[in-house]
DNA sequence: TCTGGGGTCCTAGGACCC
DNA sequence: TCTGGGGTCCTAGGACCC
């Protein structure tokens, strides 16, 4: 069988619904990231910032001096997710068999629908399917306004690159046969598992390309090796795997999700434990909130500390289930003296629930004392108003435009619920 | 020019049980 | 008194992806 696995990949999906709500972004050097002058990274990038140099996950500040000129965006994640939503309808109607990878990413499976496209002019059953794929592309473009590429390939690595060399707005299909050769010249890095830390180790065994990695019997049996190789000869795959649906998170109905975290770098790096301890009661506040949305209990819960040397260190404990603020934070703090071991200043603290069992009938039940849990008093507001409708004592929004307090800092001192701020999100429709 | 935030998967050692 | 493996869970870290 020829390819049938196709990666449809939304090209700079974040750049492109801006340019959708503001159409004089059009053709203007345009970042999503952070803020400049702030902490952080380059979320996406258009085309026309590209040629200086600007790459998504480089420094802020990098950016800015490859591209003073550029209009910088913060990201907008509860604006994009419908927008992908509506890109996964489209495909739907094109095969049943779609998978969510990402936010702008996609797999679908067109095994067993030649026969359906088929049209008189098809050289083919690869011509039939090519000539679909096309078509999905330009509904995508017509209905949701979005430019997509694809990748044609007979399993999801080559799809997934050879949508990347489809990009911007393309399609490129590798033939059944042609994938070693596709391969061949292109630099390890190129392939989907491939990072930095695997390239720097082939490049010490003077491996450069994919083809130097086939050749190298001494690498066979390495794990990277056997995923190129697997790759190269074509395997097909059994089917696409699990959905990956983490991406449509205000839709959470019967998803699974492995874990749910939160974290946040501090603007300056902090010393003061009552400061770390504030961010991390909002942090644990806002991923309980997360887990009851989707209506699961977390068994474990992990604190995460980077310091301002960049070292991590996670502790974590299993226990009850829980979604409750106060049990999850009570064992955050317990598990901080063990994760800020170093007396340096933090950067980074972070909360996160894994290990889920489904709700247990006490969550749908009346609170018995009435103090149990505020936080599942406040979910009818926040299920209405958005998150940030009602806080816990008063910390810091992540939006960086227009505001005056600095993001993902404890802005006041940790309360016990009894400051409840309300307003309305004035970003709120 | 310092390095975000949301995830997944893999590895590896130790505990514990059979 | 010495000595097995296999399975599963927990914990911690690392690599990678978008």
């Amino acid at each position: 069988m020829g390819p049938r696995i196709v990666c449809l990949d939304l090209d700079c999906f974040f750049v492109s619904v801006e340019r959708l709500l503001d159409p004089s972004l059009e053709g203007k050097q345009v970042v999503v990231g952070a803020a400049p002058g702030k902490r952080g990274v380059v979320t996406a990038v258009s085309y026309e910032a590209r040629p200086l140099g600007v790459r998504s996950g480089m420094a802020i500040s990098e950016a800015v001096r490859l591209a003073p000129d550029a209009v910088y965006l913060p990201p907008r994640h509860g604006v994009y997710s419908p927008y992908a939503k509506r890109v996964r309808t489209v495909l739907e109607r094109f095969t049943p068999d779609v998978q969510t990878a990402s936010i702008d990413e996609f797999f679908l499976d067109f095994r067993g629908t030649e026969r359906l496209w088929h049209r008189p002019g098809d050289v083919d059953a690869d011509a039939t399917v090519l000539r679909v794929v096309w078509a999905m592309r330009e509904a995508i473009q017509a209905e949701v306004g979005l430019p997509a590429s694809a990748g044609l390939g007979t399993n999801r690595k080559i799809a997934k690159m050879a949508s990347n060399v489809a990009k911007p707005a393309g399609v490129f299909m590798v033939g059944a046969g042609e994938e070693a050769a596709f391969l061949a010249p292109r630099p390890v890095r190129s392939f989907p598992g491939i990072g930095p830390a695997t390239e720097a180790r082939l490049q010490e065994a003077g491996v450069r390309t994919l083809g130097e990695l086939l050749s190298r019997s001494d690498l066979r049996g390495r794990r990277v090796a056997e995923s190129v190789r697997r790759a190269s000869s074509g395997a097909r795959e059994e089917g696409l795997g699990r959905d990956r649906p983490a991406f449509f998170e205000h839709d959470p109905k019967g998803e699974t999700v492995g874990s749910i975290s939160n974290e946040r770098t501090f603007h300056a790096d902090v010393g003061d434990r009552a400061r770390v301890e504030a961010q991390l009661r909002a942090l644990a506040e806002r991923v309980c909130w997360r887990a009851r949305k989707r209506g699961v209990r977390a068994r474990t819960i992990t604190v995460k500390v980077r310091t301002s040397d960049f070292h991590t260190v996670q502790r974590s404990r299993s226990g009850e289930a829980t979604a409750g603020e106060r049990e999850v934070f009570r064992v955050v703090l317990e598990l901080l003296p063990r994760a800020w071991v170093h007396r340096r200043p933090v950067r980074l603290v972070g909360v996160q629930l894994s290990n889920f069992e489904g709700p247990g009938p006490q969550l749908a039940l009346p609170l018995p004392s009435g103090r149990a849990s505020i936080g599942t008093a406040l979910d009818a507001v926040r299920a209405r108003f958005g998150y940030d409708a009602v806080r816990l004592g008063a910390v810091g929004r992540s939006r960086w435009q227009g505001e005056g307090s600095t993001p993902g800092e404890a802005a006041g001192p940790p309360s016990d619920g009894a400051g409840v701020s309300a307003r309305r999100d004035r970003r709120s429709r």
